[in-house]
DNA sequence: CGCTAGTTGCAAACGATTTGCAATTGCATT
DNA sequence: AATGCAATTGCAAATCGTTTGCAACTAGCG
């Protein structure tokens, strides 16, 4: 879930074996994204690169992310209001509960809710590809317990 | 779930009520959505409006879906890809099933995921204002039984 | 080291939505 | 019914995030 900084997967290999060519630009995208912990859009990930090579254009991390993306390699989110935000598709699935005081995006997993919604498209006569599950709330005051 | 023509709420006394004015565009564009079935975007609301009153813009459409929304009389649904899309808000809660083929929209509710949120939620210290639950998936082959 | 297809930066195009503004209109008041 | 003014409108231009055309560049193979 992004919180082991040795969950670093080799990307250059991946590319590689897809014939994609290993660029400056796309070395330095990649080296962001693997030490990445949290959810960025696409500008943070063109301000990070920039401190790293001034050259690397914001059109470059686009295309990069939609060819990660393609590859399964990332992830991309579309959360309410703001611009998407990417996140490495190494860990294990969640979904995202965002702060809407603070932005913070927190991760969590139900394996309860999974199973619910297949059954729900099953009975719909459905097949889930994909989903997407996003809890936008406030954290409880202390005086909240009930 | 939208699918009773007699749920037909009076927007028009609520939004007198909130000291809004009734205009001749707003009148059509509430007659429209009261008589709505499905969840049509912008677009296709201006274009329903148009072959009312040839003067209506598609700015008015926007700026009277924003009030609503505002006001809670509408849901604004940002699905995967298109743009946003309408659908009043008078019915129960569901959440949606997207036909990834078809473009299909097919509603649903799972009183058990609902509470499976709510507790998740509850757990991390947070209180859901609003969640957003989507299934995107095609349809199951003839044969695909299991 | 040269070749060529893949990749880049840049600027311009894009699609959806919002906004400034001057003209119009709802509607409360005479 | 006429008046007055703030709310609302249509239009065009602006905005935001993202994509794209294109000529210059470069990775990677020979
Ligand atoms: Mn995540
Ligand atoms: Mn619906
Ligand atoms: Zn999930
Ligand atoms: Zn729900």
């Amino acid at each position: 879930m992004n919180h082991s900084p040795q969950t670093k997967p080799d990307y250059e290999r991946e590319l590689r074996r897809a014939g994609v060519r290993i660029t400056r630009p796309r070395r330095v995208i990649l080296d962001i994204l693997a030490a990445t912990e949290d959810h960025p859009d696409a500008m943070e990930i063109f301000q990070r690169a920039s401190s790293i090579d001034k050259s690397i254009s914001l059109s470059t991390v686009y295309r990069t992310m939609k060819l990660l993306e393609g590859m399964g390699a990332i992830h991309r989110h579309a959360f309410e209001g703001g611009p998407a935000r990417f996140e490495q598709a190494s860990g294990d699935h969640h979904d995202h509960l965002i702060d809407l005081d603070t932005g913070d995006v927190i991760e969590f997993h139900s394996n309860r809710i999974e199973e619910l919604q297949d059954e729900i498209a099953r009975e719909l006569g459905y097949e889930i590809v994909h989903h997407r599950l996003e809890l936008y709330g406030r954290r409880r005051k202390a005086g909240n317990r009930k």
